[in-house]
Parts: C-alpha cells; structure tokens; sequence
DNA sequence: CCGGGGCCTTGATGCAAATCAACGCGGCCT
DNA sequence: AGGCCGCGTTGATTTGCATCAAGGCCCCGG
C-alpha cells in the first residue's frame, strides 16, 4: 500500500511518450536530457554536455497520468522528480481532513528537494504530464560533483521560500479578492515567463484545489471569480482558462506594491 | 534615509559586548566564532578550525538593540546575518499597512541567505542581541570553496523552507486556537532545541506581534491566550513568558498529526 | 436519447474573528 | 509623586467568509 495509483504506471520503467504534451521527446541523439523542453525552466539550464551526460545516467523518465501520486506524505523521501510536463498539486492534509495546497508544480519545477528524511507533504498529479524521476541519494552524491548544480538548487530553493513568503502574507492579511487576484496575477506571470503573452492563463486545477490553495472554500472562489468578471478584469474563455482584460485593475486588486520588481503589465 | 535607526549603532565598528546576554564572548583566543554560543545552533557547526578561521576574516560581530532595523524590504540586499544573540522579527509590508510576521529569529538563524538582489522582507530586532555580519558577495565566494558549508545551507534552506509550509497550513486551514497552540507548541520545541525544558516559553514579542505572524489581531490572541489559561493549558507567570502545563492537550489543540516526528511531550 | 454524477454557480443563513470601544496596568518621563 | 503612553485585556457589535442548500451544465456511459 506504498503507492497506490502509481504503482501502476510507474512501476514499470517509464520511457514511453507522454499521453498528451508532444514536444518533449525522451528518446534521442545525446540523451533525453539534452532536448528536454523544461530543460531551461530548470536547473539543468546550468549544466554543460558533460553534466548533462551525468545527470542523464542518474535519471528515469516518467509519465504519469492525472490523479497519480507521486509522493506521499510520511512516507521515506528516496526520490526526487524533475517535472517535464503537466501540473502537479503539493499539499498537507490535517487528520480532520482540511487541506492546504502548498503549491502547484510546472515543467522545471522540483519535487522533493527540499525535505529530510521524508516527505513533509503528499504530491498529486492535476494532468497527465511527465516527470525525471533521481534517487535522491545519488543525486546528492551528483551535487558533490556539480558545483554549479548545488549552486543552481541553493538558488532555487531560495526562490522557493520566497514564494512560500508571498503566501503567507497572501493567507495571513489578503481579502478573498486579493488572494484570488494575486493567484491569477502569478500564474500569468509564470506563463510569461515560460514563454505565453501572459493574457491568456490556463488554470489547469478545479476550483476545490484553487480554493485549498487560498485558504478559502469553492463557494467563494466561484462567487470572487463571477466578481472579477462582472468587473472587467477577466474573462472566461472556458471553465479552465481565461483572458485578463485589465491587467492594471488585477495588479491593484492583488495588493501588488508596484514597488519594484514586476510591475508592467504588457 | 537607508538604515534608520540602525545607523546609529551599526555605523560604528560593533566588537563591544552585548548589552544583555553575557554568555556570548566574541573576544577570545582562536577569534570570535570558535567561542561563540550560538556555534552549534547553526550551520557554523559543520566547519573545521580552518574554516572557521575564513569564517572569522569575513564577520563583523555586531550588536543590536531593540526596534533597530537590520534589513529593510527592497533595499539591496548586500549583508547576510547569523543571529547570535537576541530576537529578531522579519516582516512584510502592504501599501495600506497591513503587516505580515513570516518568521521570528532566535541565535543560530540565518537572515538574508535566501534572497535575491533585494530584500523580499525587512527585518527588525525585537530585542536587544548580536549578530555576526557578512558581505554576500565574500560569503558566496568562502561558499565555493567550503562544500560542507554550502551543503549545510542548503538543508538549512529546505528546513525553513519546510517551516514555511506548516505556516501557510497554519494560516490557511486552522483555527484561531488552533494557531495559538501551533505557535506555543513550536516555540517549546525550539527551546527544548536550545536546551531547555520545553516547558517554560519566553516571548519576547508583543501580542501584536503574534497577531501579526498567525494571521490574527492582538484581541483574538489575548482572547485565546486566556481562554488556554482557563482551560489549564498554559500558566502565564509574566507578560512574556508562560509554562506549558498539560503539553499533551496544547499538542492536540495544535492539530498535530502525532504521526511521527515530534510527539513526546516529556 | 436519456440518466447519473462531477463540477460549478448562486442564494440563504450562521459563525468565528475583526472591528469598535472602554478600561486597567505598569513603566517612564517630568 | 503625578500623569502620560504603550501594551494588554475584556465586552459589544459587525462582517467576510464558511456552511448549508439547491439547481445548472456538461460529459460520459448505457
């Protein structure tokens, strides 16, 4: 009873194309690693042929489909996964059975890095996707070879908890129209960032997991959403995906400081 | 108008004796960090004498009084602390004033490690204490050549980080009570840490100071904080320091899982 | 083509914590 | 010694969001 649903499809040895994203191709001249799309999301940016090779040796690559669990809370932390493609929900679970969603993962985004001896939250597949599955184990032994890499890892990490930041103040002092404002206003961000005109934002959670990650229930989240319509500042294009109409008016919302950092909304 | 009140002490040179604790010498034979109390709280731990001795040439031992600023958010983020004495608060700011704790500081903590260019926080001594200061720019370089340093931080990195995933659980799942007892509960373990009973708690913040880190107003917290009293929880003996009298209960109250780590209530 | 079950939305009501308000206490400055 | 001010506590009231409840939409399977 170690894995349930994963077991599955991750028992076996990974290697086949991904059921849905068709750009990442796993199979190839150097090694998977080298024409991997997330590779410069990633801390694989970094590296150079040669740690590429080495980190190619170390690597499984997976697919997994929506509702897979990828690691569970408690359990012994021996893997680490790079996710390549899909999205990925990370969260707690309270013996009640409130949840918080920590956080929702990308292609680039690490897994399991960041933990002891084991896992201090449970991980979750939203969509089929895929993901670079290490042994943490040698991956440590790696980041003892790989300089750059560690560096890379401490650096992200640091990101990683400055986000964590954000949330916290977003949880402890922002309204429901702030939090759901700040949540949109990020995730276009990142969608600018991988590469999209940061309008279109793609929400590929339900709302239950919207609302588990804001701390608010779906109820709210609905009736926010229908507010932020009714305003102008979005506009739903299906149930999971909208334009942002006002951009300006959706920065103001979230509370942004306009301070410093990202401003300018395109 | 950069640094405030810190100025005033911190423009100086440091190297005088803290005003309050008197078990930190920073004078002595092999240099300061070899004596200094809070060694085997923090990372400094890992290091040699001859690492220590590196450490030694980059930190200017400083101390601090109450209310002094030691980082302010959006500054540039040149210095990285290792707090050895004292507490230090570090907060986020909302145009209308709102205010967000996301940590308390206590010796061996690391201030300013995972950041950009720019502080995401200001951060800002609650009591009275000492740090050692470093230049980030030299701290990065010992780093490249200390591995065992660098490794140390980035564990050190992913507790905090793990720390900040309890919070935005906290904030976004519990309850007012809930939170208080979370907070107790965390603050007892620290000092059990340090070498305490885990039963007495000193709190050298103000109420307001809670409210701001679980997400709550001084009322509730004093509201709670009797309504713990009552119930035989806790004892208050001043203001600002109290006695866990039934931890078993403040544990259940806390929501904790008791899965595994930290049960035991001595 | 119809029925069932997710998921989402909308409305009515309840409640936990915020806000508003008053007061007690203790330290500090004059 | 007296008075001010910051901090903490307690009480009354308000409120933002949760909870409870109902219905719509869409997909999927029979």
């Amino acid at each position: 009873m170690a894995l349930s649903r994963l077991d599955s499809r991750f028992a076996g040895n990974g290697r086949r194309e991904a059921p849905e994203p068709a750009d990442c191709q796993h199979e190839g001249r150097v090694g998977p690693c080298h024409d991997c799309a997330a590779r410069q999301l990633s801390v694989c940016g970094v590296l150079g042929d040669e740690g590429l090779r080495r980190l190619d040796q170390l690597a499984e690559h997976e697919t997994f489909s929506a509702r897979d669990i990828l690691v569970r809370e408690g359990d012994p932390a021996v893997h680490l996964f790079n996710i390549t493609a899909g999205a990925v929900r990370v969260y707690k679970l309270m013996s009640d059975g409130r949840r918080q969603i920590v956080g929702f993962l990308f292609p680039g985004d690490f897994l399991g890095l960041a933990t002891g001896d084991r896992y201090p939250f449970s991980a979750e597949a939203i969509s089929a996707g895929t993901a670079c599955r290490f042994s943490r184990k040698s991956y440590r032994k790696l980041l003892a070879e790989l300089p750059d890499l560690e560096a890379a890892l401490l650096e992200r990490t640091s990101d990683e908890l400055a986000a964590a930041h954000n949330q916290i103040l977003l949880l402890g002092r922002k309204t429901a129209v702030e939090r759901l404002a700040t949540f949109l206003a990020d995730l276009a961000a990142r969608g600018r960032r991988a590469g999209g005109d940061g309008k279109i934002v793609h929400l590929p959670m339900t709302r239950a997991e919207i609302a588990d990650y804001l701390g608010l229930t779906t109820e709210t989240v609905s009736r926010v959403t229908t507010r932020l319509k009714t305003r102008g500042v979005i506009r739903l294009l299906t149930l999971h995906s909208l334009r942002i109409e006002n951009p300006r008016e959706l920065a103001r919302l979230a509370g942004l400081d306009m301070g410093g950092a990202e401003a300018g909304d395109g």
